[in-house]
DNA sequence: TTGTAAGCGTTATCAT
DNA sequence: ATGATAACGCTTACAA
């Protein structure tokens, strides 16, 4: 065990503690040739400062927290990737925590991330519109905090969205461009804004494009590919199939194709599809899917970069960062 | 922020700070009333003990490293829920990092970790054939740690493994029983015991079965899509197709049907194929993709587990704990 | 049962 | 330029 302490390096020099801790932090007056030969010692020596003690010194735990729902999915996973990639070279550790899209435990997580004294947070809401107060009660008490991705936009605090309302607009325009007549929208739960948002795009598009009410609908699915199962399969029992499905994500979308092609109704001759959020998946499908990408890696990088800011005081132009995407077409949605 | 120190409650209720401790850590005496006074007026207050001193104080940081190659594939990311769901209920905060799979920064991370005092390591190797003594060292001087996947069976360490050998072979055999009867095994990258143990279990199915030198092949391949493409196409130009592909994982078996399809070749029917390491999404293909399923969350919780003994020094019954899975039999295998 | 005080490994103020 | 020392917030041996 490393258990060599700066008074160790101390006593072997004949120096007092002091310069140790002044050789380690630059800040400090010391002369060079001491310093140097401190410094080559304390490495002979495998000295390394315990951080613990500076953490206590300087009340500052160098930790960041960060909550997500889970990090099974792709999109989390390449969020946190983002966030560890800033912080880590600015010199924290990053706590990851996940609320099983529970919030109550996301509030516990919470609670535990400050008791272990984190000098920010960055959440990744399970949901946007309970007890958001909550947070505001934190902010107002002087915690960082930065949020990402399911939070409304008129909630006044740091954080970094993805813009659902134009890529849902954009990704709906691509499926009537290409010449399908009646789309049916597999919307997520309506009491998340992002869900909500990606309705708004969807009916901007409708109304754009002059679709007449016959000839869309808006179907409150889930983000779940269960969920999307037993709705198609209503719809084709009811013979009420669109030409074309625009879904809530790559999850919906898949098992939407998976159902279809069971019933032998071929994507994207027969139906279009395309999904949202996209999944490394969609490119190895057949018929590979078609797509909205989110920019998941720059918004965590841009959320630990607000945080940075926001725990050294440093001003920010805008409190709220909107991100945009990309529309990888692919052959779902592309019927010749 | 939370400022409230053992001292503003001591002062508040006119009794020693040793008391209050004393009441925030039942294995003192103290009395009764006193202990619940104390705890409830610190609630009051809003004090928490503030874990950096108790760290300083017990020289324990109760901090966990983890490091996996990346988190982006589920079967990491299962990994480490299944550590968090133990060492969070232990009183543990996890510090998780990615190697990128690359050996270096896997060791500087390490470092890193080992400098922020970590009670302990669990660590996913990005390789087991470079540098291992790297770990055996640190070991001898005392640290705490545990493998998990990566390392050759013979490594003289704790570690939680997956049977390789016994599912693969399972695998093979599943296609020899469908009738399957010239199969090749797309490979990993041989300097990976996983590989090299995958190619032992098919080899020994091949054996088992009696199936002649020019009825299999091993391939290796590598562990991403991107590769197996390459190689699909070339056996495709060269008229050198089997009837079924034993995949090293499930990434490289959906993007082998992607191109079979491409090529309009059936799945199942004209060729079978089965994958390993079950995807969520293996089941909301079209074909439904057959695999092997490896129990992630249990190998990160029972890897957790081992380390929490050796933490307590608690005796274990068996350094190396071998996993089993499942075999997962879907439309990707099963011709009729 | 409770209080006093030393000490964990640092940093930073004040002398020298 | 360097050293002595208090302090950070807690635990724990020892004393009362």
């Amino acid at each position: 065990m490393n258990k060599t302490t700066i008074k160790d390096v101390a006593k072997r020099l004949n120096v007092s503690i002091s310069s140790v801790s002044r050789a380690f932090n630059d800040k400090y007056d010391i002369k060079k040739e001491t310093r140097e030969r401190i410094l080559r010692v304390a490495k002979e020596m495998g000295y390394h400062p315990n951080p613990i003690a500076q953490k206590l010194k300087q009340n500052k735990s160098f930790n960041i927290g960060v909550i997500v729902p889970e990090f099974i999915n792709e999109y989390y996973s390449e969020v946190i990737s983002g966030i560890q990639e800033v912080l880590n070279v600015n010199g924290y550790q990053v706590l990851t925590m996940q609320s099983n899209n529970c919030p109550s435990l996301e509030f516990k997580n919470v609670e535990t991330l400050l008791n272990n004294r984190v000098d920010g947070l960055i959440i990744c809401p399970s949901c946007d519109s309970e007890n958001m107060n909550f947070y505001l009660e934190k902010i107002s008490k002087g915690q960082h905090i930065v949020f990402v991705n399911r939070v409304k936009e008129s909630f006044p605090a740091k954080k970094v969205l993805f813009n659902n309302i134009k890529w849902s607009y954009l990704a709906t325009e691509h499926l009537i461009q290409k010449g399908y007549k009646k789309i049916y929208h597999l919307a997520g739960n309506k009491n998340l804004s992002i869900s909500h948002d990606r309705i708004s795009g969807f009916k901007k598009a409708m109304e754009k494009y002059k679709f007449p009410t016959s000839s869309f609908k808006i179907i409150e699915t889930g983000l779940l590919a269960e969920d999307a199962t037993v709705i198609v399969e209503e719809l084709i029992l009811d013979d009420d199939l669109p030409d074309a499905f625009m879904c809530i994500n790559d999850l919906v979308a898949l098992s939407v194709i998976s159902i279809l092609s069971e019933h032998s109704i071929a994507v994207p001759e027969d139906i279009g599809v395309i999904g949202f959020t996209e999944t490394k998946m969609a490119s190895l499908m057949s018929p590979k899917l078609s797509s909205v990408k989110q920019p998941t890696y720059e918004m965590g990088k841009t959320a630990a970069e607000m945080l940075c800011k926001s725990i050294n005081n440093i001003v920010i132009e805008r409190e709220t960062v909107i991100m945009n995407g990309d529309l990888n077409i692919r052959k779902s949605s592309s019927r010749s």
